[in-house]
DNA sequence: TCACTATATTACTATACAGCAATACAGTCA
DNA sequence: TGACTGTATTGCTGTATAGTAATATAGTGA
């Protein structure tokens, strides 16, 4: 018999939970965007495409970082490589992360926010 | 004087880029969430609220592993603790995690059907 | 108090990887 | 071809941390 549902049910989303193999996908997305000069990479490239060297620039990175971050962003296919002549240019392939962003920033202002309520009670 | 918007731009969302702070924040937010360990007690707690040890029960994990990962959960508020009686309650503080989740899934689904369509052209 | 259970912590090993300097490689131009 | 520029790779060091066994700590009930 099926019980009346509970608080906990009630916020429990109606899709079945994850397999391995997807949390394992999840979570290597997440590892990508898990470090400040590759987030930063990716918001100059939000802007526009932009070559290596381009990056280096507005980074502040050094070279060979910046070309080893690129292939890790490249690898979970965040961004695109085009080769125009001598340079290499690099795009942004999933605009998708940009919300995920904003989410969490979202979020976590969010819960600043309530903290500083709860703590001014 | 003005240009029009070219394409890169009409890409560009509306918001200004992010400072270091809030870049470093969630990158961390983002390491959190890089674990298969991690998602997998965050999808176990979607359910229910759980103890440590059901927690070590469900997942598979040692109960120093399960402790010590629900210790970094907790850091990151994305989990909160109750102590009942014997036992220590964990639940869910921020569900935005599972809203998160959600996307990344339908971002690499989308992907991986882009692929398989231009492979087959 | 003691025995018992649940949880947290400690100390350790193994692994991953960011950042760097040096170097290799590729494309361009003369 | 050689000189030059831009990019990728290699080898390295330092740091972080997942997972583990052993141990410590806290709460419960007798």
């Amino acid at each position: 018999m099926k019980k009346a549902l509970n608080k906990a049910d009630r916020n429990r989303p109606d899709h079945p939970p994850l397999g391995d193999a997807q949390l394992q996908a999840v979570a290597e997305l997440f590892d990508v965007l898990s470090e400040v000069s590759r987030l930063r990479i990716l918001q100059i490239l939000q802007k526009n495409p932009a070559s290596v060297s381009e990056l280096v620039e507005k980074s502040g990175l050094k070279q060979a970082n910046v070309s080893k971050q690129l292939g890790a962003l490249q690898s979970a296919r965040l961004v695109a490589r085009r080769q125009d002549g001598n340079r290499a240019i690099y795009s942004i392939q999933l605009p998708l992360v940009f919300e995920l962003c904003e989410w969490v920033c979202r979020g976590i202002a969010q819960q600043a926010t309530e903290r500083a309520v709860a703590l001014h009670r």
